[in-house]
DNA sequence: ACCCCGGAGTGATTGCGGTCACAGGTGTAG
DNA sequence: CTACACCTGTGACCGCAATCACTCCGGGGT
């Protein structure tokens, strides 16, 4: 594909990345959406999607605009935010490699709700908008992966809610954030008791942890304090240890 | 079940409904989900469907429960709620007829993740998982028009995160959901200011705007004697007038 | 008529966490 | 190496709203 050749060529080492050159070879196609498709859909799937190289920090769409189409990061993380006007902001999830993102706005035909930016230097793939569903329309059962693929998205909004809208403190709801890391990471049965730590890496800020819990800064900073002086956990430059695990459950409690 | 004899033997004049014989003389069958699919496809849809009454309270399903299928309301309205162990409770939605319930549990197979509380008595619809799932594989179309009400129902969540995590006072919360009633409602122009005033009927108690906002029912209370004190609105028995909608507005504000 | 129960209104108290204000710390670009 | 920008840690303060504890109201049921 002469789009796939253009990229190689201004883009040898774009930002530091491995290109991953085509979906049929990428190890992200087996779990994700588009997955078990006919070789005739996937075929018409490559046809109509291009690849591209995007630098830390690009904004892929912004809150508000009518949706273009849908992106599906290739590798890279990215931060899925939506804002008030008077600058306060929420972040609602980081997505990982292989997410579908936009999905909800180009389907429906509604403005996008988040914004996205690229945490990290990220290739992704572009569908536009009438390819995108026509392509949908086509194929029944890519559209009952989009179906599902929503009610994945949908479910991850109703936890927040529950978050958001059921824990009282914000220890509480640090306490949460940081379980749900550690069964992302080493989802290996019982690490992070007694003598079994189990350590993560944290790519995020105290500001930013604080945009996905609802809560300000300093709250963190004092809660990261409290946490370690229990002997909850350590911190030691990007990487959390966790130590004690059960009493983190414990502080969700109930 | 005593409970399900009780519905059995007074299904003649089941709870004081008229009941809708046909879905496809039901008015609104026009904009809602099912709308504009093949002929053939209707017929199937309504050969797997049962029609059923329930009264007031019934629960249709509960969180957690694995999804036995979708309900569709015909008429009457349900609460859609979630609560935490320590009995804390937020609810979702207020569900009106022609809604799908229970959409992404039964496309996903995850547990409900909440509750259904029929808030007057209903009729409804059920379409058992397995065959929903077989009609959608067949009828592409179908499976498109499910994908769109999941973006609905995503972007209603989305909503809920925002008020919940981007809302500063709980004022601001409750002003956002009178007006969400009002546009609701008389969705006609410039309703609610001065000369025009706007009213709705709220079958809500303040317990339960409570448990939608996230505050508690004192609050509540005092909010609405606040916004009375301050002109914004009258409250008669369960009729809610609006007199000064600009200034609601300026409470959710910047 | 009565009671009774669930809802609604209101005061007093208290504590969590937001905000402001600074003081270190760390990294990186010049 | 220095400088600047951006993180992190902590103290002080103070306001909103949760909670507790009542009273009052109205509508059913017996």
């Amino acid at each position: 594909m002469a789009k796939t050749d253009l990229v190689e060529k201004t883009m040898n080492v774009p930002y530091g990345l491995n290109i991953i050159e085509s979906c049929l070879t990428c190890k992200f196609r087996e779990d994700r959406l588009f997955c078990q498709l006919s070789p005739a859909a996937l075929k018409k799937l490559s046809s109509i999607k291009s690849t591209a190289m995007y630098p830390k920090g690009a904004l892929l769409f912004i809150e508000g605009q009518l949706p273009r189409g849908v992106f599906i990061l290739c590798q890279g993380k990215a931060k899925l935010s939506t804002s008030s006007k008077d600058g306060k902001t929420i972040i609602l999830k980081i997505a990982e490699p292989g997410e579908v993102l936009g999905l909800s706005a180009t389907v429906s035909g509604r403005p996008y709700e988040v914004s996205v930016e690229l945490m990290e230097p990220t290739q992704a793939n572009f569908i536009a908008r009438d390819h995108f569903l026509t392509f949908l329309r086509e194929n029944g059962d890519a559209a009952l992966r989009v179906a599902e693929q929503l009610s994945e998205n949908y479910h991850s909004a109703y936890e927040e809610i529950r978050t958001l809208g059921l824990s009282a403190s914000a220890s509480e709801k640090l306490a949460k954030l940081i379980l749900e890391w550690s069964a992302d990471a080493g989802s290996s049965k019982g690490l992070g008791n007694g003598k079994n730590p189990l350590k993560l890496k944290v790519g995020l800020t105290h500001e930013e942890i604080a945009e996905m819990i609802g809560t300000s800064r300093e709250t963190v900073s004092r809660l990261f304090s409290d946490f370690k002086k229990k002997q909850l956990l350590e911190v030691k430059g990007s990487t959390l240890t966790i130590r004690n695990r059960a009493a983190l459950e414990r502080i969700i409690q109930s």
